[in-house]
Parts: C-alpha cells; sequence; structure tokens
DNA sequence: GATTACTGCAACCACATAGTTGCATTAACC
DNA sequence: GGTTAATGCAACTATGTGGTTGCAGTAATC
C-alpha cells in the first residue's frame, strides 16, 4: 500500500484557492496571468499554488508564445481515485468480515 | 459539480500522522490511547487527527466501556474516490476533444 | 469507596503556508 | 530597438495547525 506517495496530491487537493484553479482549467487551458483575472487572488499567489499542483503532477504547462500556459490532467485525478478506492474497498471488507463473524455467535 | 464538500475531506487526508492513524485503524478498531502506543505522538495529538477525521466522516466512535473506540468508514473514502474519478474523467474528455479537433485540421 | 486508566480541555510553541507588495527579467510586437 | 505584457524572484505578514505539556474530569474495577 504506497500512500506515502498520495498524501502530497491530497494535501495538494485540499485547498479551495486551489480548486477554483484546477476547475478554471478544467474549463479551458490558461496561464497565472490569465487565471488571476478569474480568481480573487494576485497572480503570484495562483502562480505558487500552480507550482504545487505541478509538483504532484495534477497540472502540466507549456510555453505558448511569451505565456506560460497551465493544462489540467485528469489522468493523475483518475489514478488517485482509483488507489481511493482499493484502500476503501478494504477497510469495507474487514468492516464486513467483523459484522459476520458478530452475526455467526 | 459539489467540490466544496470534497476539499475538507482531501485536507483531512492530506497528513502522513492522519494517514498513519487510517492505516492502524484499518487493521482494527482502537481508541486514541492505544493508538498513541503505536504511533510516535502524544495521545493528545492523536485525539486531534481522530476529530478531524470524524468530522470528514472517515471514522466514527463507539463508547467501550470507559474507552472512545474509533472505526474506519471505508465507505466515505469510496464515496470520495466515485467523484474525484467523475471529476478526472470529465477533464479527460475535455482534453481528448480538443486533441480531436487538432488532428482534424 | 479508593484507585486506576481513560478521555477532555486549555494554553502554549514552532513551523508551514496562503497571501501580499515590489522589483527584476524576459520575450513579443509594432 | 523601444514599449508592452508576460513571468520570476525575494521579502515579509498573518494565520492555521501539528505538536507538546499539564491538569481536570469521569467511569471501571478491586
Amino acid at each position: 500500500m504506497t500512500t506515502s506517495i498520495l498524501v502530497p496530491v491530497f494535501a495538494a487537493l485540499g485547498d479551495e484557492t486551489r480548486w477554483s484553479i484546477l476547475v478554471a482549467l478544467g474549463e479551458e487551458d490558461a496561464s497565472a496571468s490569465a487565471l488571476a483575472g478569474r480568481l480573487p487572488v494576485t497572480r503570484q499567489a495562483i502562480a505558487k499554488h500552480l507550482a504545487v499542483l505541478q509538483e504532484v503532477g495534477l497540472v502540466e504547462s507549456v510555453r505558448v508564445g511569451r505565456e506560460l500556459r497551465y493544462r489540467v490532467l485528469g489522468s493523475q485525478l483518475s489514478e488517485t481515485a482509483k488507489r481511493l478506492d482499493r484502500i476503501g474497498a478494504q477497510w469495507d471488507r474487514r468492516l464486513a468480515a467483523i459484522k459476520r463473524i458478530a452475526e455467526d455467535l
């Protein structure tokens, strides 16, 4: 169970502003400056958030002319979801087993 | 897309110690004191973490005699995983659409 | 009923981080 | 080539939070 790699991803997802950024990027790719126009925080704050998101593989960047355009990576989210589901199912199996034993008494 | 409810769950999952607690509880139900015996943090720290986890529905507690025993809830994890996967798939669909358009040119 | 073992609460500390402002830099575009 | 509009970097602030210690409360157990 390789949870250690997952934790930073969750930490990245555990912030409202970062979700706003992800949702905005989910609609269309954008630069930090462009995002700053839509969100109630400065460009620099957004740049920091994008660095965090890129670090854990939730976004990637591409240079387009003089701007750095960011793109959201749904695959990383789906991958994380799969692992989560597996762990959750495992825990539920144990619970079910306990209930079964209790009923057998 | 109701992400607002998800964010606190991810924030809760974005901490190594809390994962240690969840993993320990995944093996068997335990009280804060019992967990303190296994993990390198004090009981009080663990109690705070359990409060956070309970707040977002990742664990529940049951009184057993004079101890408060905690149990991990895999269902909440699976539910979160489902939502994550849906969002990730949506983002990937958009990306795929863009690629399709690019190839059509 | 006294002891024991657990939980609950409060104050406090240190560090991380979300946010800001300000300035330097770099690359398009006219 | 100068202007403009983007990014990059640094310093600083404030707040949140993970962690601690210490003590009070409470409920089993002998």
